[in-house]
DNA sequence: CGCGAGCTTGATGCCGATCAATGCATGTGG
DNA sequence: CCACATGCATTGATCGGCATCAAGCTCGCG
């Protein structure tokens, strides 16, 4: 289990107002340094010795800030960077041919994205900023060479890829097999855990995502999203107040993940 | 897209008696040989130069005969290794606490299996045989180690990984938003093109799995998909004879796919 | 203040689950 | 070698959960 941290600050004013459009930014003049990043007990310095966590932050070349609602790369585009969202939170999203997509994560701070592109040298996928976010940029390259330098970077690179796949197993149990009310409150328990896990209230949340989403991610259709967040209400499981949710009672939301009525 | 290679001539039949018992082999005594092996171009080592090639060899320390129904790896075992195909065919699933259980993925020759187990250092799914099988064992520790010498290994590791999370995607957006008849149809399409690449007929297949397997993988009860099978066949689509599967109309499939009537 | 995006709630219908029975292949022991 | 068991597949009848269609509602914002 991660180290719990407490809650991050708001980053000074002077950095957050460059966001306006999608801007490159010099490591130089900003400092970034994951070794002094609030998320490094989160995101891919994990476990790292002060030696290699230094070449780490030499790799970091970059922030780049990305407005809600602009993609911060989409399907198609050459790969050249995994991404470590320092602030804000995404979704990342696949589509047919036809219009149909479907939203495949979520990511917040410390979560890293990108992985879908090393494959073909392409991204499969597209990568949308629900809110006003910034994301420290890796070059996958120098990630590679880095971490064939760095038995521990190397090994955190994997368990991280490792458990990407391991959470996608998750959500395929869940679409294949679990009915509107456990998928949402298997989305729920999740969300809770990782926002406790960076020193958020587990009880009190801000969806930073539509119905819609949340209905794309489960298999589900948005008005069936607002009927069971509606009951969950009505049973005293929840509090809803549009985005705003309070957790009333966590112990019934996990019964109903192990229940079995389907 | 691969080089096809032609059908695989079956094991000698000495090797073949030694899969009574789940038996490790000493790689000196068969001459396991990624160089030699008619897989080369399916598998891990695909890109290698020569030279890396024969590093790699060196890494493969065994094979690992499995009969059909039995586990390669369970949830919960310690990760060692992972596991290249190299004949049979598995099946991998995720169980969730009460009875419930996921197929998360069919496994032929050359594809690779274990990853689930890095990120945790246990695995956290099963691997099944669904008939007699061999597997060249790879124990992740010394491809760690020989990915941080050879630049090219290391990629294609990472390659084959970020291509599982992908796969990993497409069945997310089929689970979540796909109805019966275009989930069984992208199934049939992935299933005779991956069988393509290893030199067998697109349109005459074998399945290997059962119906409920299949269901499971596609988050429907095994008599949808048979009832699923039974249209096909009724419109002239497939020819459906117990396990054994004619294509008569790719065109149909595809079509069905790309369609949206959701 | 009024517009629009997002959310809620109701009425209805359909796809696939469920329950149930039968069919079909393989294998095993009498 | 047949009788029977067993596992898997097919097919039918019915049911239920979620999608769909259709109104209103809420709230933030220009």
């Amino acid at each position: 289990m991660p180290t719990p941290i407490p809650a991050e600050p708001l980053d000074d004013p002077a950095e957050r107002r460059v966001s306006s459009k999608v801007v490159p930014i010099r490591a130089a003049t900003l400092k970034v340094a994951c070794s002094s990043c609030n998320l490094r007990e989160l995101c891919l310095p994990v476990g790292l010795a002060p030696n290699d966590m230094d070449r780490l932050d030499a790799l970091v070349e970059s922030r780049r800030a990305v407005k809600r609602g602009e993609v911060l790369y989409g399907a198609g585009e050459a790969f050249r960077s995994l991404y470590a969202v320092r602030t804000g939170f995404f979704k990342t999203r696949v589509a047919a041919e036809d219009g149909r997509d479907q939203v495949t994560g979520f990511q917040m701070a410390g979560e890293l994205l990108g992985f879908d592109g090393i494959g073909s040298e392409r991204h499969t996928c597209d990568a949308v900023a629900l809110e006003d976010s910034q994301v420290c940029v890796l070059p996958f390259g120098q990630l590679e060479s880095l971490s064939r330098q760095f038995g521990d970077l190397q090994r955190q690179l994997h368990k991280v890829m490792s458990r990407e796949i391991v959470r996608e197993h998750g959500v395929m149990l869940l679409l294949g097999s679990m009915r509107a009310e456990e998928r949402l409150a298997a989305f729920l328990l999740n969300l809770t855990q990782r926002l406790q896990a960076r020193g958020f209230s587990p009880t009190s949340l801000v969806l930073r995502m539509t119905r819609e989403e949340i209905g794309s991610y489960l298999g589900l259709k948005l008005e069936t999203v607002s009927r069971t967040f509606s009951k969950f209400q009505d049973d005293g499981v929840l509090e809803v107040r549009q985005r705003q949710l309070r957790v009333l009672d966590e112990a019934a939301l996990r019964q109903l993940v192990n229940s079995t009525p389907c």
